[in-house]
DNA sequence: TTGAAAGCGCTAACAG
DNA sequence: CTGTTAGCGCTTTCAA
């Protein structure tokens, strides 16, 4: 069996409240007995056991993420670097793979409250805002990370992505191309992207032609579903904004069926930079979005939270930055 | 507050034991009694704390996957599909980066232990097998995921790589080729797809050229840099085994920096069959590996073994499949 | 500076 | 069928 705090105590001939005062660095402890005690601590291999420590009102060091679906590669470096800075700061994290469904997400909230998580982090596409309501009021430390919801007084850490779509639409638009359409999944974060790339049409002084609006779902197959669509209609498209890579990746594998090349006959722009823009061949141009740096806002936030630092709503707001790559050029004119 | 089992207790008119044995349900209960608890536990929103009942001796139902680096997409599907089977089965996952690092596998395994958790799940590349057989020695439930050490007596789940790596190899020298470099990482796996690899040379009459052989760091880059070497010998390979689709792509920028085209100067064939294979130009042949089962497999197996189903060492291999796409051609003849 | 004891929320004999 | 009670391993007063 592993050693428990009496075992501890017994070999150290102490009581385990000396034991405890000095694995928790409280209390007033001599050095002669911290030290014979920390002697039969790692003699014993001992490792107080958390779990008992939670029951006494204290921390379980366990934080919940809620994510989609790590198939997403973006989803998966959040993932990432969210664990990095947890453990960095000594929490671990119990991945929740929600693939969107409010109904799971309301589950595994259940599940980790019962498990006594000290918070939540929600990542990018959070269906359940009922659910989110209830914890915020409960005052049930939680952050966001990639997605705002302007309605809840959640802490959360974002990119611009209003800007993001407005400048891709921008430098499309500074290509010649007057007939851009976007790929969009059913997203908060995309609506502000098209919300910035309806403003970029508008100051340049172009229609927006709304069947130019494609939503899918946020996958490869997704975008080559509606990519099928946009290259039968007349008068298509000519550039592509992809509200992200996956969705990129689908629009470049449908217009290759239909004998398409990449950026002579259409160009395309993606977002969230992941693996597959440098994958692809011509590499995509991309939105980047900081992930390593939203990670660790969102944890550090979380973690304030935990500790009761303060009480206000924060929201962080980070710059996205288009990488150029080869996926994009002037459109040809017929 | 969130209720205990005290406040249901009380509100129900009965015993603390009585509830207990509603919420698991154990011993004889009258139903009038059983509804009654039940009405009072949902009228309070009543869960029981797993943290308290984990202290009693039950399980935490949590379980702890160490994994390299979910910037592989392979490895995010692994971890993918482990947590769909576990929450299946009611187990939380635990995510821990390893970044292949024998220190920080020590250090995940040691607070995963002292978190209590129910089992480990070790994914491909693990370093430390000095902790892994102290795991073993103590009889702590361990399962691999694709990953195989013979030496240890822990169940685990893989798929032939050494067939994988036969077949790819046969493929290869069917179509004509017979100067075919390897791309490996340094694992495991990649060990025994490189002994297929050599079999498959030796059946065919061919000579191994050991120079053909590279080690790589499992990333694009890793792969980049080594093929940028091979590139610039003289009779250089005409095709190219990656043991995985990193390095694929790692080869294929670099060999795009050269001017050179897929298949038509070079072939190539990946492993993992991961979504790069589907998004880079040429699709690239791949080794899939049902990742799907694989995750289903190890979670089943660890969950037996933590209900002390058995205690044989259990192997599960499954059958790699190739997935024939465009990314090779016989070479060309000079 | 140390220790005795109560209690965290729950389970599991054991008695009734 | 239901309740009493003794833990599980640890923290935290409160006395000594």
């Amino acid at each position: 069996m592993k050693p428990t705090i009496y075992d501890v105590a017994r070999e150290a001939e102490v009581s385990i409240a000396t034991v405890s005062k000095v694995i928790n660095n409280t209390g007033r402890i001599s050095d002669k007995t911290r030290k014979k005690v920390m002697d039969v601590m790692d003699r014993l291999g001992y490792r107080p056991s958390i779990v008992a420590s939670a029951l006494t009102g204290k921390r379980t060091y366990t934080i919940g993420l809620l994510i989609p679906d790590l198939a997403n590669p973006f989803f998966a470096e959040i993932a990432r670097s969210v664990e990095n800075r947890g453990h960095e700061l000594g929490f671990s994290i119990v991945l929740c793979s929600t693939d969107n469904d409010s109904n799971k997400e309301a589950k595994y909230i259940a599940l980790l409250r019962q498990k006594s998580v000290d918070g939540i982090i929600l990542a990018a596409g959070f269906n359940n805002d009922e659910i989110l309501k209830q914890l915020v009021d409960e005052k049930f430390p939680i952050a966001v990370i990639s997605q705002d919801i302007p309605s809840l007084a959640a802490d959360s850490v974002t990119v611009d992505d209003y800007l993001g779509g407005y400048k891709v639409t921008e430098h499309l638009i500074s290509l010649g191309h007057k007939r851009i359409a976007v790929f969009a999944e059913n997203a908060r974060s995309s609506k502000e992207r098209i919300r910035g790339y309806r403003q970029a049409l508008t100051d340049a002084g172009l229609d927006l032609d709304e069947r130019f609006i494609y939503v899918c779902d946020s996958t490869i197959e997704g975008g080559k579903q509606q990519a099928r669509e946009m290259l039968t209609i007349t008068e298509r498209p000519t550039a592509i904004f992809a509200c992200n890579d996956l969705l990129a990746v689908g629009v470049m594998q449908a217009a290759r069926e239909y004998g398409l090349t990449f950026p002579d006959d259409l160009s395309i722009i993606g977002f969230d930079n992941t693996i597959l823009a440098t994958s692809v061949n011509p590499p995509l141009t991309s939105v980047a979005q900081p992930i390593e740096e939203m990670g660790r806002q969102v944890m550090d936030l979380l973690v304030q939270r935990i500790e009761g630092a303060t009480n206000m709503k924060r929201r962080v707001v980070l710059l996205p930055e288009m990488i150029y790559r080869g996926s994009t050029k002037p459109p040809v004119i017929h």
